[in-house]
RNA sequence: GAGUCUGUAGCUCAGCCGGAUAGAGCAACGGCCUUCUAAGCCGUGGGUCGGGGGUUCGAAUCCCUUCAGGCUCGCCA
């Protein structure tokens, strides 16, 4: 479906053309002055030099030309040179009716599909998730949805930390608290036992305990070396206990990120990576990429037109062993040779930005990608609470994720059940659905890069720019539409044949407006994988629906057409706004 | 030290590939519920867009400089 910007650009182009200027001038955009016109040009402004001519004439040459157009209700050449323009109430019905019937509200879907890739690096096995583990998951989730519904295949990966120190402490610390287990005994000719012998909150409790011993005792820091290097060596029994570990956790994840409403098509670890690295190496030796430097092997990334020093990819350490760039780069290899990726996003802390530099620079160097792959970092900012620090509980320490989302859902409920009777069960429910917009639409409406403050009170007191706020604009329409079904018994999917007219009001022909923004906010937000876009245009969006519901009567309204052509509108907005939070990756309940 | 990001209303943030009077929300103040959910709507007050220069018909936006803060800077991930 044609854009409506691009609908009006082409008129308005036509226009400079015939009165002889170049039709390049007539790019239109939506107004910078609601409270003067719709849509604006600018072009004038432009092509005042080229033509030495006063804009104000040029603007006025095209307004004479545009006057007989039908799309448009005024043309106003003013001032400097702005072109001023209001559309007309059919050409904005005819554009909000072909809306309607197109399943995807009128956003276009990418001409040449790409696969994308997009990986949430992060979370670790046997450590729970903790605050910073959201934002990769919140807003690599809403990443992927953008892009799939701009028209992309999409595939989010996991990427779990399963292979490194952490497992060689655990299995140390399990060893000195259980060293009767079939495990250790290196004698063992039987099948290990079927269950595991932890459950994950002694797990999440074990690693820390084996993380702080090993930094005081130099003796178990060796042992846990050792046991990871036995480990990745393939040693039966610490193999068998890591795949209770991976089954234990990824069970515990699942349920995690389930509760985020977060999904992987792919739950790869570290440790799929591992086969591709001695061909790796070997790869980037034999073909004179790699080097030897100090004792380590590295690939040198600097470039010329370097502000600052690159210092080289690490591939091997000085003993050897390899690290977290060794990883990603074989984990590149792996998705090449499986998927064929056109773009893979990293979706990580901007700190790691260097690394990704150096990674993604090697892989490109040693052709480990076409030179078409997209490699794409999209480093987001850190969590802060109130005080501007990072985000803390308040005794001081790391806060875990499931307890910040019990935290935020409980408040949550008080509040519903504060503010009117509910269902006990219903209103537990409707809590948890409004909690999650609360938590995501906070996170989201964000830019991703900046660091952004985390308030609690501020994100459960739902008023103004909030996620609440936006459900609860659907929660308005839907039990209007229901209301509108009940009395006529019509079928849900029957609205969707209702005409829309002309708009009879200002703030009906707002909504129509802002509707029409649906596309270009997509476009946009695909375009710079910045979800705070469709943030901003649902927001703005509800505010229009808010405004127009006030002043409008639709229920009682006498004219059956008119009444009809409402709901229509309100069917179309209810459809956008789902669409819109659906890309945010929360929806909305029934009632609140 | 080098690099990089950030600095917009009391607070939290949009706007940043140049355009008209710099926008929201919260907080403050004042209106609107016998009528489709007041978690809403309408209005008032509040800003030398960190400072200084420059480019331009026009700068929060581009360039230079300066101040303040964050972050990063080969064998951690």
């Amino acid at each position: 479906m044609e854009q409506i910007l691009d609908l009006i650009s082409n008129y308005v182009a036509e226009a400079f053309e015939t009165a002889g200027y170049d039709p390049e001038l007539g790019k239109v955009k939506v107004s910078d002055r609601p409270d003067l016109c719709e849509y604006q040009c600018n072009g004038a402004m432009a092509g005042a030099k080229r033509y030495h001519k006063a804009p104000l004439m040029i603007a006025e040459d095209v307004a004479e030309v545009l006057k007989d157009t039908d799309a448009f209700e005024s043309v106003e050449a003013v001032r400097p040179g702005f072109l001023n323009l209001k559309l007309s109430g059919p050409f904005l019905s005819q554009y909000l009716s072909a809306m309607a019937a197109d399943e995807n509200l009128g956003a276009e879907k990418a001409a040449e599909p790409k696969t994308v890739i997009i990986d949430y690096g992060g979370a670790n096995v046997a450590k729970p998730l903790h605050v910073g583990h959201l934002r990769s998951a919140v807003i690599g989730e809403s990443i992927k949805r953008i892009l799939h519904f701009a028209g992309h295949r999409t595939i989010g990966d996991v990427h779990l930390g399963d292979w490194g120190l952490q497992m060689g402490l655990i299995i140390t610390e399990l060893k000195h608290r259980q060293p009767d287990l079939p495990y250790f005994d290196d004698n063992w000719e039987g099948d290990y036992p079927a269950e595991a012998p932890f459950t994950i909150s002694e797990l999440e409790e074990i690693y820390p305990a084996a993380s702080l011993k090993s930094k005081e005792d130099e003796e178990y820091k060796k042992e846990a070396l050792e046991a990871t290097y036995q480990l990745q060596q393939g040693k039966k029994g610490y193999h068998a206990l890591w795949e209770h570990i991976l089954r234990v956790s990824i069970e515990d994840l699942k349920r995690n990120y389930s509760s985020l409403n977060v999904e992987f098509e792919l739950w790869k670890k570290e440790s799929d990576a591992q086969p591709y690295i001695p061909g790796l190496v070997s790869y980037l030796k034999e073909n004179g990429y790699a080097h030897p430097d100090q004792g380590a092997l590295v690939v040198d990334v600097a470039e010329e037109t370097d502000t600052k020093k690159v210092p080289p990819c690490m591939i091997l350490k000085s003993d050897g062993a390899s690290l977290y760039n060794t990883t990603d780069l074989a984990t590149i290899v792996m998705r090449m040779e499986n998927w064929d990726p056109d773009q893979i996003i990293y979706v990580v802390d901007k700190r790691q930005e260097l690394y990704f530099t150096q990674v993604f620079r090697c892989a490109r160097k040693t052709k480990l990608v076409k030179e078409e792959t997209g490699l794409d970092f999209l480093g987001f900012g850190t969590m802060n609470g109130k005080d501007g620090k990072p985000f803390k509980t308040r005794e001081g320490g790391v806060m875990r994720l499931e307890n910040l989302i019990r935290e935020i859902n409980e408040e949550m409920l008080r509040k519903i059940l504060e503010n009117h009777e509910a269902d006990p069960e219903e209103a537990k429910e409707t809590a948890k659905v409004v909690a999650l917009s609360a938590i995501k639409y906070g996170d989201l409406s964000n830019q991703a890069s900046k660091d952004y403050i985390f308030d609690v009170d501020k994100f459960t007191s739902f008023e103004g720019n909030t996620g609440p706020y936006i459900l609860y604009t659907i929660v308005r329409i839907k039990s209007i539409l229901k209301r509108y079904l009940a009395e006529t018994g019509r079928s849900a999917a029957s609205l969707a044949s209702l005409a829309i007219l002309p708009a009879a009001g200002d703030s009906e022909k707002a909504l129509g407006i802002a509707l029409t923004g649906f596309a270009p906010a997509v476009r946009t937000a695909a375009e710079e994988l910045a979800p705070h876009k469709i943030c901003g245009y649902i927001y703005e969006l509800s505010n229009a629906f808010n405004r127009f519901y006030h002043e409008t009567k639709i229920l009682t309204e006498e004219k059956e057409a008119q009444k009809e052509s409402y709901i229509a509108l309100l069917e179309l907005t209810r459809r956008v706004l789902e669409q819109g939070i659906d890309l945010l990756g929360f929806s909305a309940p029934e009632r609140m």
